[in-house]
DNA sequence: TTGCTAAACGGAGGGACCCTCCGTATATTA
DNA sequence: TAATATACGGAGGGTCCCTCCGTTTAGCAA
């Protein structure tokens, strides 16, 4: 009922997290290409099959349930429409975190690559617009994306995540393609940007919301270009 | 955790609250004039004063428990804070977002007058502007004030709170001034800006937040500004 | 003052979720 | 096939939500 979907908060658990936020990191990255830092002692077992089926399973339910309920979904929820128990949810994304960026990488592997391809033969500004209509348009067909992009706006973590540096990065080069034109202001970078433009993306979604906020983006995206 | 402090959703939560929304209404308006559509029949009792007297603790112990937790705060915390018991938090306040707009009509009220005392002998931009600064300031001050300001943007509630309505008119006749004058756009309405404007103020408030969101405001004032 | 009674109080209680812990089950490997 | 590293599931303890109802008390009239 926030101002996403159903969203946002998670009342005091964030006290817990802190502490627990920690041990998470490892199971979380089991695709990013890392052989391991030290060298592996024991030429490590291949990782159990229902371990990897599970996974899967549990990040196509979650896909779902977000879709629906938003980001304060019930993992408990996410569990049973895996056909799993909640323990074995928590030990393949240790927080709730964990489990939308896993769950949301590929919606923003979309937009990156939106952004390399849009700007193909036109002017930066024009680009620019393109990128976030198109940015609207992929919000307004899967509901949970919004809840998925939140974390690219969170100091809080020491390091961003992969997908998150890689999407305020296309923010940032799509910038910079207009700044070195002489055509949109240096003084934005790509993190302000995306914060501004997600902002001006929340709000309850309703009749003429995808309208609105192309005009209002478009406003945004006059004020980036008006040299001062 | 969310976007704002800690903010935010309140799980499943919301489901109740449908079918708990009518019935809430009353009490809340304590303070409106309104002396009775309908003719009273008895002459009423005066209102009992410890009554009185734990509305108004209620009020003061939200008012800091929600700028120290945002909205996701524990209500039963509020209640504990002003010593009574969470049945007598629910009787005063039938919904969080009761509680929420009896706590907070104050800060609408300090940015309706800014708006109105602000815009003395500069020109229409100019004055917009500076509302946006006033109103990160405050922001910045009082953290809970963005939650406060957020059921500005449910389009759930089928006629919005008067202080809602009061403060999207303050926005409205800001820009209303610049259309006037020729330089600010006419297509774009003051609830629009205000969702833009609130949606740029969330995200986590670290170190240099205030001076960026004055930066990003800035630049959709241009945008506001720029003819086209 | 004293009683009466409407109005207000408080907190137990049933639900939903959160996250942890640990005994049980099983896929791999030898 | 046996051994064992891994993974599984769900009970359990905790927080918070909101409702319901027996108890207390402030206003008012006698």
């Amino acid at each position: 009922m926030g101002i996403a979907p159903s969203s946002r908060c998670r009342p005091a658990a964030q006290f817990q997290m802190v502490a627990q936020a920690k041990k998470a990191r490892k199971e979380t990255s089991l695709d990013t290409t890392e052989p391991g830092p030290e060298g592996r002692k024991a030429p490590t077992r291949k990782p159990r099959a229902d371990s990897v089926r599970n996974r899967e399973r549990l990040l196509d339910t979650a896909r779902q349930v977000f879709a629906a309920g938003g980001s304060g979904a019930s993992l408990e929820a996410v569990a049973k429409g895996a056909g799993v128990g909640i323990g074995t949810l928590y030990r393949h994304f240790p927080t709730r975190e964990a489990l939308f960026q896993a769950v949301y990488e590929r919606e923003v592997d979309e937009l990156v690559t939106l952004a390399e391809t849009i700007s193909e033969g036109v002017d930066a500004v024009t680009a620019m617009r393109r990128w976030l209509h198109g940015l609207v348009r992929m919000v307004a067909t899967k509901r949970g994306m919004l809840t998925a992009l939140e974390p690219a706006l969170e100091s809080s973590q020491p390091l961003f995540s992969n997908s998150t540096a890689r999407l305020l990065q296309a923010a940032g080069v799509l910038l910079q393609r207009g700044v070195a034109d002489g055509m949109i202001r240096d003084d934005v970078s790509g993190e302000d940007m995306m914060r501004a433009v997600l902002g001006i993306c929340y709000a309850k979604q309703d009749d003429g919301w995808q309208a609105r906020t192309i005009l209002l983006l478009d406003v945004f995206v006059d004020g980036l270009a008006s040299r001062r």
